[in-house]
DNA sequence: ATAACATTCAACTAAATAGTTGAATAGATT
DNA sequence: AATCTATTCAACTATTTAGTTGAATGTTAT
């Protein structure tokens, strides 16, 4: 073996993590797992893919071993292989964030509703937590919730919000987070919440953000 | 714009990143662009491709933004558009180690030469230069060295290495290191002193981690 | 046993990609 | 002005990829 053929077998490699992450498909599939392990057909059905497809894109990651899988009754369910892995992920965002002006302009416009909602930053919600001036709210489905949330944080998954807002004091604001700064469940949280006459505001993390913090045991 | 023309919209941003990394070429072009800046025909040499891919290659990353470059008399110089993109690229690196098993067996092969040549880590290093046991030199060309090095490292381009013996005292040991532990430089170094009679090592990281580890102002 | 269900597989199409070749461009040198 | 040099561009080919459709597999419930 020379150092061409050395070179040419070590990134070949190298490049069978990459292409993982060459499809918008399989980047949302990472994303949608670093919240919790998932089975085929919700991951179809959250990111709009046939079944079919879908069990493609998650063939493609298990060959580069970005995930794994285990079987449960007749269902498959993914998870990532590593924090490596999740590490792998929010590190192309925070390249795509720094680097590619439209997404943070797309962001303000949907998430932040074009400022009709505030965002608030993770060092704010520690400060407004230790103040008892704010209920922190997790509106992800309950098994991500189960699967690792942030300190204090109440489960109100925000299909169930309104049935639920006798867990939330008028007399205190509302942080709602869900899947990270990308996800909207926290902004329709905040929007019914205000609507109904609340101080709310959407946390630009999730817990994934907040591990990188930290630490993983910090959402256990 | 609803949840999925989002959803569409960002993944396809952060997915213009993830394909530049799809690419064995571009991950060996990035790698060298970590090192310091380069001109195309430069790189076109070290990868193997011919002027035009190469040139094709890198207007992809510019694409996408993970480079930029500087026109100086008739060459073009291509470099890392910002930290965050070198990060990206040892995160890849890590997931793949941890994931892949060929690639420690392939460096174990032809950077170790199966074990006849010895790597110490960083952490052995600096009790070895503490200890002033041994010698450390940096084999890469010269203004890779000049473009940021491990402090207290000698340059000597594995190239002139044989014109330099006269730096290197026969009673301390020698720690050579070049881009990385997927670099051979170093390697065909430690086999020339240890020919030479000298006891050498090669060192299993580079400029790049030993940055990661004490900061960007530790390697000026 | 049979039916229902979740997932995978195989075959196919349309689109995107990596690479080649040769020409075009544009700055520096003679 | 003419020539040389580094790089880019355009046109083309072979290969890979994303997605669809419909059938196959294998587990669970009736």
């Amino acid at each position: 073996m020379n150092t061409r053929e050395f070179k040419e077998k070590i990134y070949g490699e190298f490049a069978k993590v990459g292409k993982s992450l060459s499809s918008p498909k399989r980047l949302e599939l990472l994303d949608l797992l670093s919240q919790s392990p998932k089975s085929v057909e919700s991951l179809a059905k959250a990111t709009n893919m046939s079944i079919a497809n879908t069990s493609k894109h998650l063939q493609a990651l298990l060959e580069a071993q970005l995930v794994t899988f285990s079987k449960e009754r007749n269902y498959v369910y993914y998870q990532l292989a590593s924090e490596s892995v999740l590490k792998l992920s929010l590190a192309l965002r925070d390249v795509a964030e720094e680097r590619l002006a439209g997404i943070e302009e797309t962001r303000q416009r949907f998430i932040l509703r074009d400022n009709e909602v505030e965002a608030i930053t993770i060092e704010k919600l520690i400060e407004k937590v230790k103040a008892n001036t704010v209920t922190l709210i997790d509106v992800r489905p309950a098994e991500e919730y189960e699967s690792g949330h942030i300190p204090n944080a109440r489960s109100i998954p925000v299909t169930e919000l309104q049935d639920h807002l006798e867990m939330l004091p008028k007399e205190k604001g509302v942080v709602a987070y869900c899947r990270g700064p990308y996800c909207a469940y926290a902004t329709e949280a905040v929007e019914y919440l205000r609507m109904k006459g609340y101080e709310a505001w959407v946390l630009d993390a999730g817990t994934n953000e907040w591990m990188q913090l930290f630490g993983k045991e910090s959402i256990k």
